[in-house]
DNA sequence: TGGGGGCTTGACAACGTTATCACAGCATGA
DNA sequence: TCATGCTGTGATAACGTTGTCAAGCCCCCA
């Protein structure tokens, strides 16, 4: 509640020599800034970061427009985002967007973000009408940096990650397993992230020689439901030698609809996907995955976007491709590998040391 | 960046006229209102949020500050406080405070909240100090709510769950299945959330005589590797017909050492926790939990807040606690139930509609 | 002794908005 | 006819801070 003029009142000076010693910047004698310092002390004060934006300075303050931060992999994002927002002093205003049940939240949260005057936005949400929102913010000079959000043909810096190559290397190793009959349940095309994934299980295939056609591919949606559903269509037409599901509920999905069809992982079916389970990883199937560096990924695009803010950076837009890594565990029936550091058998094998938990 | 002035300039009006116009406050005659909407769309007109709360206009920016924004728990008492905030046009700073391995967060956080002008707090985070830190609050009149943290003896409103109850009832489910030597697996003492759990667990063993002594009562942590150490060292005292972990990290540890050890669940040995996996619910031990309504949670803390904000209430602090739900899934070894609605025998009656798939 | 330059301080305007006030026009009713 | 009240409009101050400028002081060097 103290301003201050209140704090330059208590200690005897003017409000621009309380002003300079709060701030510790331009020419203060010691005994000015120790009297000011008591007395802001004395009096609570807090300065108020609104007046200051108000004489031009940045706000501090970068919005994340996101699809749903209950997702762990976008709850990642977003830490990471948060890093590096928190290493210069910045502070994230996270948007859960959730276009599929609320089309109207990019709309009221953009402008929110756009009121309030923040320096700037990391983006993984994709918009309903992206020339239309782009345009806005070009027209405002808001720096953007997307994340995962891939969409082609716009001039914002961009961090994602390279799950194609990954997926290709996954499939090899089932491959190398003698998995011959490999089924790819993805979400219906076009899709950015999809049909990476998609890219690298048909390279995988067609490079070993092995059918990948429609009866092995079913493209439906990323949801459990949908997992769960491709499932069983895909064992009434028999049954594969292994799953490649595109996401993790997909996988999840899917595990239910073994289960109930008394198929065991990976004894009777392998069972691999992209991203990990957050709380689950540890239940079974415990699942080879690949991984994406979804922290990494955030912090990225955070750095990336205050570099633009601060003016550290100004030229033509960057694109950083991550690696995603494979993780082998049990489902994909693996007997060993010392390849990807995370080697792990069968069941007794995890003991210990081979394990590195991941909550904290 | 274009101003109201700029606006009234463009329109013809004075600077008042453009603003009441804008705001669609005070008397405005309908051709003003028209001259001043198109100046301000030709314009790409924004209004600045900092200015306005300069003229002690509430930001409505709410903050809420939260141990881990990645656990899916958490995520969802965020996403609740984001949806009670949306209605009322309020927005949320996500403040993740990660207090295990930053302890300076807590503190920088606080203080951004402040110096933004935030109207109020919502608050799961336990502070490190909480009588300076609730002081601070206090003085500089800040609104607040707490959601899951129910430190004692603070004058704050309060959304909790009571998962004392339901625990109790989820060992009574367990005892009425012919389970005996039923252990626990929890946080080290005190603990709001861990004590409230081995409560309900003592109180049910007790009335049906069971044994509930040292032996058959594990705390140590919340983390997986702490259910993982648990287990092991509780196994290797003999095996109990049934696990209770007090989180679905504990159980996540839990699953993994019976995996080591060949047990399976529930045949050998019965495993049931509180909390679900998110994507991680339907892989296998399919586990009948205690479930806390999070989202419901974070959505009251950010009514009450709001209401306090708002001027709608401002009496004596209110405690609202929430019941939690039995889930009976497959991991407890149930046969079938009609009780809880989500009856589920054993895989094979999984199928189908008595699936809730939560992804959307 | 004079002047240049660094240090220290304070007065004041400005940021964009809205609340307050004053005033003018017009209709109503006594 | 005049007082009253409603409608519409505009000038102005204020919110809390900081950037700019001017001025005074002291020290050092020429």
């Amino acid at each position: 509640m103290a301003n201050i003029k209140d704090v330059a009142r208590l200690a005897g000076v003017s409000v621009s020599s309380a002003s300079r010693a709060v701030r510790g910047e331009g020419y203060t004698s010691p005994e000015v800034r120790a009297k000011v310092e008591r007395a802001a002390a004395e009096l609570h004060y807090v300065p108020n970061a609104l007046a200051r934006s108000m004489r031009g300075r940045p706000t501090r303050m970068i919005g994340f427009l996101v699809y749903d931060i209950v997702n762990p992999f976008f709850a990642n994002l977003a830490a990471g985002v948060e890093d590096a927002a928190q290493a210069q002093g910045f502070t994230v205003v996270i948007c859960s967007s959730q276009p599929w049940q609320d089309k109207g939240r990019e709309q009221s949260y953009l402008q929110m973000l756009l009121q309030s005057q923040i320096d700037g936005i990391v983006l993984q949400h994709v918009f309903s009408a992206p020339e239309y929102y782009y345009d806005l913010l070009q027209r405002q000079r808001i720096p953007v940096a997307r994340v995962v959000n891939a969409q082609q043909g716009y001039p914002f810096d961009l961090v994602r990650c390279d799950t194609q190559t990954a997926s290709c290397e996954l499939i090899q190793h089932l491959i190398r397993l003698g998995h011959r009959r490999i089924a790819a349940l993805g979400p219906q095309l076009p899709s950015y992230l999809g049909g990476d994934r998609l890219i690298g299980y048909q390279k995988a295939m067609r490079a070993a020689g092995l059918e990948h056609g429609e009866e092995l591919v079913l493209l439906e949606g990323w949801r459990t439901r949908d997992g769960y559903n491709m499932a069983h269509k895909l064992l009434e037409r028999g049954r594969p030698d292994a799953i490649f599901a595109f996401g993790p509920r997909i996988a999840a999905g899917v595990a239910c609809a073994l289960r109930e069809r008394s198929l065991r992982v990976p004894e009777d079916i392998a069972l691999v996907c992209v991203d990990d389970f957050g709380m689950g990883s540890e239940l079974d199937p415990f699942m080879t995955i690949v991984r994406q560096p979804e922290r990494e990924m955030g912090q990225r695009a955070g750095e990336l976007l205050i570099e633009r803010i601060l003016g550290v950076y100004s030229g033509e837009p960057r694109e950083i491709v991550l690696p995603a890594q494979v993780i082998i565990r049990r489902s994909c029936g693996a007997q060993r590998t010392a390849k990807e550091g995370t080697a792990a058998g069968n069941a007794s094998s995890l003991r210990g040391a081979n394990h590195s938990w991941e909550d904290d």
